[in-house]
DNA sequence: GAGCAAAGTTAGACGAGTCTAATTAGATGA
DNA sequence: TCATCTAATTAGACTCGTCTAACTTTGCTC
């Protein structure tokens, strides 16, 4: 029934440590705390639980290292992260900001199977280019939330028949 | 910041007992319970808070009903999850459990703007249609999710040119 | 090497949301 | 009208994640 292993906030340490630890040589817990709007004692507990879990590593007053085990978590929540915000910044063309902080809340509560397919949605949009232009979907999708208007149905297009055979 | 007045576990109670009261004369602290999978002593101290928010009203061992605001919120929650069901399910082609078990996780965590912007783009993708076939974009897309083979440009579509102007 | 500031830790408390066990109220049939 | 069953409530405990306040360690500066 439940899909995700560990708890939104478990996994919100193990992403902040993840992304401090791309930038910084140590990942200390002042930065966690900061990175996360938490007090530090916080981060203290929390460091402890995941640590009692397996995946984190850290020698008391020491530096804070992600286990294999928990950086292959931080990695999957930080795709599913990229996933929705360029859903929601590049797609649904919403404030980076909203984006951002939709994503990190979305995040936590994705099935794996809808990560994958939320990806592949975004992916697809992507590929899909006209020319120099934007993709005809995001082109004719902002228009329809600029103006309301339904866009007539997109018949005649040559490429229809061509891929009924795949 | 934060842009949910309420929390998770406030509006999933608003949401079930919006919903038991579509379908029943009465909504009882039973039914909720059952809805939820918590025990009754849990949604009476749920019932409790929200009485105190002005979200519902119950007379003590009475039926529990909604405020207009507590209605207003559940409607809220419930029109989200709409959306993401659509979307996973329509959309995103996922089956119907997994669809609904991540909108009800999901629903929580949108924001107004990001709602409504998904809503548009289900409506946007719904009315996207071909002749009797599926829209272009789901056929598509759908092609894609199955087969992994990236579509050719759409190009040539006379509409892009007539849509133009607007 | 001593003193000090910053970082880290510990202790203890709190709120939210849940549970079990025990109690009370309401409805129902003999 | 009273016995009984079910629904609702209360009491009390627990977990999770957070906080503040107080303490300890580390590392830098003189």
């Amino acid at each position: 029934m439940v899909y995700n292993k560990y708890s939104h906030s478990e996994e919100d340490y193990l992403e902040a440590i993840y992304l401090i630890g791309l930038e910084n040589e140590a990942v200390r817990v002042k930065d966690v705390a900061q990175a996360m709007g938490v007090t530090m004692p916080s981060v203290v507990a929390a460091i402890k639980s995941l640590s009692g879990k397996g995946l984190v590593e850290q020698e008391q007053y020491g530096s804070i290292e992600l286990t294999n085990a928990g950086n292959k978590v931080a990695q999957d929540v930080y795709k599913r992260h990229q996933t929705l915000y360029d859903l929601f910044s590049e797609v649904l063309g919403l404030e980076p900001e909203v984006a951002e902080r939709d994503a990190c809340q979305v995040e936590h509560y994705l099935s794996p199977e809808t990560g994958r397919r939320l990806s592949k949605m975004v992916e697809y949009i992507r590929s899909c280019p006209i020319g120099d232009k934007q993709a005809i979907f995001l082109e004719r999708f902002r228009q329809y939330v600029k103006t309301g208007q339904k866009p007539e149905p997109c018949c005649g297009c040559p490429m229809n028949e061509a891929q009924e055979g795949l």
